[in-house]
DNA sequence: GTCGGAAATGTTTGCGTAAACATGTGGGCG
DNA sequence: CGCCCACATGTTTACGCAAACATTTCCGAC
C-alpha cells in the first residue's frame, strides 16, 4: 500500500479511502490511485483487514464428509448465501466423527479465522454434554436436538416420515418395514421414532428394523434381507432405496405391483430410479439459507438464540408405491 | 493477550511463547500461563497471526457448484488432504459460470485470506485468454487444457473414453452412441472428442451426438431420442446414464441384452442400477490429493509449473454391456 | 568473591490497514 | 477584504502477534 501511496504521489489513507471507495476523494487523485494500484498489482491484505475490524467475514461449516447425500446440498446453500452477504465460507471437515475428532475440529475452529461455524455433523454427540462448541462462539447447528443449548436448523423429519408411512397405510398395505440409517445419526433415529409412533398409533404390527450406512450398497444388503410377506417399505434415504430397489429386482418381486417403496431425501436421480421413486422431498437450500441466516444474526447482535428452526417436508409421489393387493 | 499476560503476571511474549509451544519457558511458569489463558478463555487471534506470518494457511476452491457429481467428492479429498497439511480450505462459489462471473470470483479472490487457489470450475473458460487469474496468484486448475499456463491436475478423459468405447466395440457392437455433456464443459468435450477418435480410428460410422446437462433428467429425455438401430451407447456420465436407462426401459428395451451401455465416473450408485452399470472408475480422491499437493509445492517454491497431471482412470465391467446379437 | 555464560523473561518493533484526528486549501459570504 | 467553513488530503495511532534484541537471574568455575 505504500508503494502504491508512493508511485501515486498521495498519502496511504488516500489509497485506502480509494481501495474502500469512501467519498472524499476527488476523481483525478482517484484516477491517478487506481493507475497506481493497477500498475502494481495492489491486492489490500485481508489479515490486516481482519486485525483492525476484528472481524473475517468468514464463516466455518465443520463436517463429516460431503459424499452423504444431502450434506453437499447444504453446504452449497450455505456458500451461495453467504457470498451473498459478503462472507467466505470455510470447511472444516471432521474424518471420523468420534469424540475426540469432533473435540478436536472444535478446538482447531477456536483458532480459526471464522467469525461463526455451522456444525453439520450429523450424529449425536452434541447431545452429550461431554462434547461441547467453545464458549463464546457464535454457532449454528443442523440435524441435532440440542436446541436447548446452541440454535439449530433441522428438516422436520418427523413430519416427512408421518407422511411418507401414512400414504403407504392409506394404500392399503398392512404395515410398513423399514431400513434405517446408521444408529449415530441423529437423522436416521428421529426416521425411525416416528415410523414406529405412526404404525404404534394406528395400531399397526412394527415390524424389526433394518439398517444401513446410507449407501446404496447397504440398501441393497438390506433389501435383500426383506421377508417376502413385506409389500411396503419405508427407507430412510433415496440412495439405499435405490439398492432396495435392485434387491427387490433380483429377488422377481415387482416394484409397485408387489412391493411398494418410499424414500427420503428426493435427490435430483430418484425421478429417474426404476421405477421413480416415491420419496419426502427435503429443502437442502433452504436448510442452508436459514443457517446462514441465523447465523449472521447472531454474529451481529452478539446474543445467540437456542432454539429449533423447522424446514418443512412433503411427499412427492412418484411411481413406487401403488395400492396394497392382497396376496391371491 | 494483554489480559492473559497480566492475570498470569508474566510479560504478552512470555504467553506468545507458550501459545506456541517453544521451548525457553520454565514449567512452573507456563502452567500459570495455561491457567491465566483457560481462565480468560483466550483464543490466538489468527489475523494477527497471518498479518505478522504473512501467511493465512487457508487455500481457496474456485467451483461452479456441489452439485455435480464429482466436484464434491474432489472438494472432500481436497479438504482432507489441506487439512492433514495444516490448512483450512475456502470456498469461493460462482454462481452461473459465465465470463463475468468467473473473473469476479478471481477478483474477489484476490482480496481474500488464502495463500493459493484450486480452480474446478469445469468450463473451458480459461483457455480464453480473455478469463485470466489474476497475476502472482499461485492456482492449480482441475480439468482444463490450460496447461500451457496453468499448473493442471486432470483425470485422463481420454484413455477413460477409449477403453469404455473400445470395450463396446469388443463386444460386437457395429459402432457406439454418445451422450454427451453440455457443451461448454471442457470434460465433455474431451470425452466427445475421444469416441469419435476411436470410431474413427476403427473405421466405423460416427452416429450423431446426443447432449444432456450431467442430470439423470436431462440423459432420460437424451434416451428417449436414441433410434432404434442402437445397441451400444456411451454416455458422458453417470448420472445421465441412469435417466438412459430408464428411457431404454419404457420404451422396452433391454439392457444388456438389446442395448449396451456404459457410463462415466463410477459413483458409488453406479453399481445399484437396475442393471448395474458398467462406467468409467474416476478417482476424485487422487485428484483432489495431486492438487492440494501441487499447490502447496508451488507456494512454497514460489514458482509455478505449467503442465498437465493426468490421473489414470479403467474401466468397470458390470451388468450393462453384452455381447452384440445381432437382430434376428 | 567475581566473573562468564546460559537460560528465562521483558521490551521494542513492525506486519498492513483504517479510524480518528490534524492540516491545508479554496470559495462564499458578510 | 477577511473570516469561516467545507472539503480534500496528510499524520498518528492501534488492532494482536511474534521476531529480534535487551535485560535479568542464577549457576558453576576459578
Amino acid at each position: 500500500m505504500a508503494d502504491v501511496a508512493k508511485l501515486a504521489g498521495v498519502s496511504s489513507q488516500t489509497v485506502s479511502r480509494v481501495a474502500n471507495g469512501q467519498s472524499g476523494v476527488v476523481e483525478s487523485t482517484r484516477e491517478q490511485v487506481l493507475a497506481a494500484m493497477r500498475e502494481l498489482g495492489y491486492r489490500p491484505n485481508s489479515a490486516a483487514r481482519s486485525l483492525r475490524y476484528g472481524r473475517f467475514n468468514t464463516l466455518g461449516v465443520i463436517l463429516f464428509g460431503l459424499s452423504s447425500t444431502g450434506n453437499s446440498r447444504t453446504v452449497e446453500a450455505i456458500a451461495t448465501q453467504a457470498a451473498a452477504a459478503g462472507y467466505a465460507i470455510t470447511l472444516i471437515p471432521v474424518g471420523v466423527p468420534t469424540q475426540d475428532n469432533v473435540l478436536g475440529a472444535f478446538t482447531r475452529m477456536g483458532e480459526l479465522a471464522v467469525d461463526g461455524v455451522i456444525v453439520i455433523i450429523e450424529v449425536h454427540l452434541l447431545d452429550a454434554a461431554t462434547v461441547a462448541l467453545p464458549p463464546g462462539v457464535h454457532a449454528v447447528v443442523v440435524d441435532s436436538d440440542a436446541g436447548e443449548r446452541y440454535q439449530v436448523v433441522d428438516t422436520d423429519q418427523a413430519d416427512g416420515t408421518r407422511q411418507a408411512v401414512r400414504h403407504l397405510l392409506e394404500l392399503g398395505h398392512p404395515t410398513v418395514w423399514h431400513i434405517a440409517g446408521p444408529a449415530e445419526s441423529y437423522s436416521a433415529e428421529r426416521r425411525a421414532q416416528a415410523w414406529r409412533a405412526v404404525l404404534e398409533e394406528t395400531g399397526r404390527p412394527v415390524p424389526p428394523i433394518g439398517r444401513g450406512d446410507w449407501s446404496a450398497e447397504s440398501g441393497y444388503r438390506a433389501g435383500l434381507s426383506l421377508p417376502d410377506e413385506c409389500t411396503a417399505v419405508f427407507v430412510a434415504n433415496d440412495q439405499m432405496a435405490l439398492g432396495v430397489l435392485r434387491a427387490l429386482h433380483e429377488r422377481g418381486r415387482r416394484v409397485p405391483e408387489e412391493v411398494s417403496v418410499v424414500g427420503f431425501d428426493d435427490i435430483a436421480d430418484a425421478s429417474s430410479y426404476l421405477p421413480p421413486l416415491t420419496t419426502v422431498h427435503q429443502d437442502f437450500a433452504e436448510v442452508g439459507r436459514r443457517c446462514v441466516h441465523a447465523l449472521l444474526e447472531q454474529i451481529g447482535s452478539g446474543v445467540a438464540a437456542p432454539g429449533t428452526d423447522l424446514v418443512p417436508t412433503h411427499l412427492v409421489v412418484r411411481g413406487s408405491t401403488a395400492a396394497h393387493r392382497s396376496v391371491s
